[in-house]
DNA sequence: TATGCCGGGAC
DNA sequence: GTCCCGGCATA
């Protein structure tokens, strides 16, 4: 109602913002990366053997490096990577004593070298990358993974269920710490260098607690399963890739559309997701800031219920978005939704669809940012779905999330592809929700109850969620989604 | 009253 | 299959 999102929006502007922050970027992905070469060095710190490692730890040393860039990487944070990783390391002594000079030389070469060795595609390609979300010309492979082994990062996403998975469970897995840290975050839902400390501490702590866990946060932009492992960047990514624009509102708005999530899962299922992660292979488009790449760990376990995950608060600002919080409200968000009762509902994650992929903010968005790529979502909705990626984890096991089947189109040059060179992926989940809600999901409401005709038509209160027509407003109907327009069970901010 | 959306129907 | 809307439940 607050109409649109004024000031704010020229300072992240899309070209800059993408410059300054490949910066930043990479050098967190950087460090990020090492992070997961080996989960929490400072934990790991088993004296002996720590070359190469100790080579790693240096890097963030040198990392902080382009801190000085975006207001946005709190000093803080950079520090806390590096501090606490010198002062363990073996290393820190004899480098400390040795003259600046070779110092510097060291770092620069530790850099290098790492650079060279992290397979990262955001890294090594960073600058086109960050452009062009579209890897090459053939972006149907799974190119963009990388062979490395250690780190397999997607690019700096990764995202279960792509586009479907979005509203969904992952969030299960949140262990109690991170969920903590996501109410906070969620507390303070504009300040993003605040919210970038935190992160911080937050990554510290999951690094700590269990190296297997990861928080991650996931755009739940229809379309877009963005995952960035910084609160800050997702915001941003929203920001500038979604809302398009900022200002007041566009700030609570952000939170609505990212979750997070930490996830851990079984090696087994790291490939598997990765294989169908549609963009892992389509070279997802890392957009403007090529998250750092996220992974799911395989030694984690543990987890239990996820359902634990509470939801902040329901108010706007934390929102469906924020970790777990949406899983909560689901009856069993779980895997297997039996819906008792909510029947169709519950299962059929509400997704959304799909997406506006982070292409850049070009002209095109200027006018319309934020109604572009929703409309392009709409539209997608209802647009065909070339590629499928069928993802039926029928995985019993309580492990990251187990979504139902489901299907994701992939669709790459598909539409305009001027356009949406980023897109690599869209999704008709709106479209198939709506089919499966009303063929798959009866379904199973009937076999549940089967009665002659009792089907309780139950009607769920109505949830708390701000739906596309209070968001938008009736004005603006142009912008809701095409369930809420279709006076549907609204997809984009689903219950 | 405004909103959310089920159920049904037109095309 | 897509799109719309009557009408009810809820806030
Ligand atoms: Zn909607």
């Amino acid at each position: 109602m607050a109409t649109k999102r004024p000031g704010e929006k020229s300072s992240l502007a899309a070209g800059p913002t993408d410059t300054w922050q490949s910066g930043a970027e990479v050098q967190e992905t950087l460090v990020y990366m090492l992070c997961c070469g080996q989960e929490a060095p400072n934990m790991t710190e088993s004296n002996g053997h720590r070359n190469i490692m100790n080579r790693n730890h240096q890097v963030p040393v040198f990392v902080p490096r382009g801190r000085t860039e975006g207001g946005w990487t709190h000093p803080s944070a950079p520090q806390q990577t590096t501090t606490p990783t010198v002062a363990s390391c073996p290393v820190s002594a004899p480098y400390s004593s040795r003259s600046p000079g070779s110092v510097e030389m060291d770092e620069i070469m530790a850099a290098m070298v790492l650079t060279s060795m992290s397979c990262s595609p955001v890294v090594q390609s960073s600058p086109q990358s960050l452009n062009d979300p579209v890897p090459g010309p053939s972006s149907g492979g799974g190119d963009m993974e990388c062979g490395g082994g250690d780190m397999e990062c997607g690019g700096g996403e990764l995202s279960d269920s792509g586009s479907s998975g979005y509203w969904s469970w992952d969030h299960d897995n949140v262990s109690p710490v991170l969920s903590l840290s996501v109410i906070e975050m969620d507390s303070s839902p504009d300040d993003g260098l605040h919210t970038e400390l935190e992160q911080g501490v937050e990554l510290n702590v999951a690094k700590r607690s269990k190296s297997s866990f990861r928080g991650a946060y996931r755009c739940l932009w229809p379309s877009c399963g963005k995952v960035l492992t910084s609160s800050v960047r997702m915001k941003r990514h929203v920001r500038v890739l979604h809302l398009g624009s900022g200002s007041e509102q566009s700030h609570r708005e952000e939170d609505f559309y990212y979750t997070k999530f930490s996830c851990k899962a079984p090696p087994a299922l790291v490939p598997a997701l990765s294989s169908h992660v549609p963009w892992a292979s389509c070279g997802s488009p890392p957009g403007p800031g090529p998250g750092s790449c996220l992974q799911i760990p395989s030694s984690t376990s543990s987890s239990p219920s996820g359902s634990g995950s509470s939801r902040p608060s329901s108010g706007p600002g934390s929102t469906p978005g924020s970790g777990s919080s949406r899983p909560s409200s689901r009856p069993s968000s779980g895997p297997v939704s039996t819906p008792g009762s909510g029947s169709s509902r519950p299962s059929s994650r509400p997704s959304s669809g799909p997406g506006s992929a982070p292409d850049q903010p070009s002209p095109l968005s200027q006018s319309a940012p934020s109604s572009f790529s929703q409309i392009q979502t709409d539209h997608l909705y209802q647009a065909c779905t070339p590629l499928q990626v069928t993802m039926s984890c029928h995985n019993p096991a309580p492990c990251c999330w187990t979504p139902p089947p489901l299907t994701v189109s992939n669709q790459h040059s598909h539409h305009n592809s001027q356009v949406v060179r980023g897109r690599c992926r869209s999704v008709s989940i709106g479209e198939q929700w709506l089919q499966q809600n009303s063929a798959t999901n009866r379904l199973t409401t009937t076999r549940a109850a089967s009665p002659s005709r009792s089907h309780c038509s139950f009607r769920k209160g109505r949830g708390e969620a701000k739906k596309c027509r209070k968001v938008y407003g009736v004005e603006r109907k142009e912008q809701w989604c095409t369930a809420c327009r279709w006076k549907k069970a609204c997809q984009r901010f689903p219950d």
